[in-house]
DNA sequence: TCAAAAACATACCTATTAGTAGGTTTTAAA
DNA sequence: TTTAAAACCTACTAATAGGTATGTTTTTGA
């Protein structure tokens, strides 16, 4: 079985390769040429293993940046311990922890969303597939939060995981026109305040 | 003055031309070619007018755009009357009056932001310009709001402005995942909650 | 009316694009 | 050790990209 994996771990450099160039220069503008020419092999191993760029745009979102989403948004929600500083902390932690890098190229979901999500039901999917279950995760916690008490029972739950998941991909766009952090400190305010409101 | 005229005449079919284009396809996908295809004129017309495709992003933005988001989301903010009213209604009533197509296609502001926001500083700057003007607006009508003693005093007009603000582009940019309008109806939820928050 | 400048057109250039055809090398199993 | 399939490479295609050089036509002002 030595040939699985040799093709396993091509395709994870292709992965890890094409990722990197996707986030640093889009989607469009970067092309099957540049993406072999990083893992230093060539088209011919490219289209042995995927059958299409679209292809892999698709196994991109449904591995790489499903699974960036799962670690940095979705994972810290399941945590114990009170629900408001929970949510707050999750999303204004990870809003403290961007790197410069990734201040200036904003959400890789979120860019994929702008970028191809209206042209191609196949990225429609799976980038809905992602966005889903954060929200599960949110209204999960939400309702945990009613349920002990310290959340307000007459707030809708996926209407406040919508807000939270739209506010968060927003900013991360708009910081991208900034050169400070202005905008993400007003960012964190305005979410803290928002989560105040939902106390029981 | 006939000639300076039929030039402006032609740089407004271009620019109409290009933002349609843009809007529905992206701008990377959007050739010169395709552009001037529409119009019924040449590539030699259009280098005439601009001297690069760099050149119209940019324009398109500081006008096109800039005017979208101004007679949208700016201008019903300076009405008069109550202004949590105000705020509230300017965002759902903006939201509601999406036609599919701008349910489907998404912010054309957000879409630039987050194709080619990160890899030119002038279209950076461009869309700063908007973003800000926007924040403007909506920090002055919450000080009103605060003198009128409508709005309670304590909270930071510029991170409620923010945030109001990337929800709204969020918002725009998931709903492109959607077939259905149930996202929206709860960011308008998520929404008006928000905006009680505000309460003096 | 005539010359210059502006508006636009035609034909081209080089680079790059996604994708393919047909080869060679490596690996697996008999 | 042979054979077939998987992994990968080389060389190509046709289309498209942004941009330019060099025209022709239209408009303007003297």
């Amino acid at each position: 079985m030595e040939q699985k994996q040799k093709s396993e771990l091509t395709k994870e450099l292709i992965l890890n390769e094409s990722f990197k160039l996707f986030y640093k220069n889009g989607f469009k503008t970067t092309s099957v040429d540049k993406i072999m020419k990083a893992t230093n092999l060539t088209k011919g191993a490219f289209y042995h293993h995927y059958k299409s760029k679209q292809e892999l745009g698709v196994e991109i979102i449904s591995t790489k940046i499903k699974q960036r989403v799962y670690e940095g948004m979705i994972a810290p929600l399941y945590q114990e311990g009170n629900v408001l500083k929970l949510l707050e902390t999750t999303f204004s932690d990870r809003v403290k922890s961007f790197s410069h890098y990734e201040k200036q190229h904003g959400c890789p979901m979120n860019n994929f969303i702008n970028e191809i999500a209206d042209e191609e039901k196949a990225y429609q999917m799976a980038l809905k597939c992602i966005i889903e279950e954060w929200k599960s995760a949110l209204i999960n916690l939400l309702e945990r939060g009613k349920s002990e008490n310290s959340i307000n029972n007459e707030i809708s739950s996926k209407a406040v995981a919508i807000y939270l998941i739209s506010a968060f991909e927003g900013v991360r766009g708009i910081r991208k026109l900034y050169n400070d952090d202005l905008v993400l400190n007003d960012y964190i305010s305005g979410l803290s305040l928002y989560i105040k409101q939902l106390k029981a």
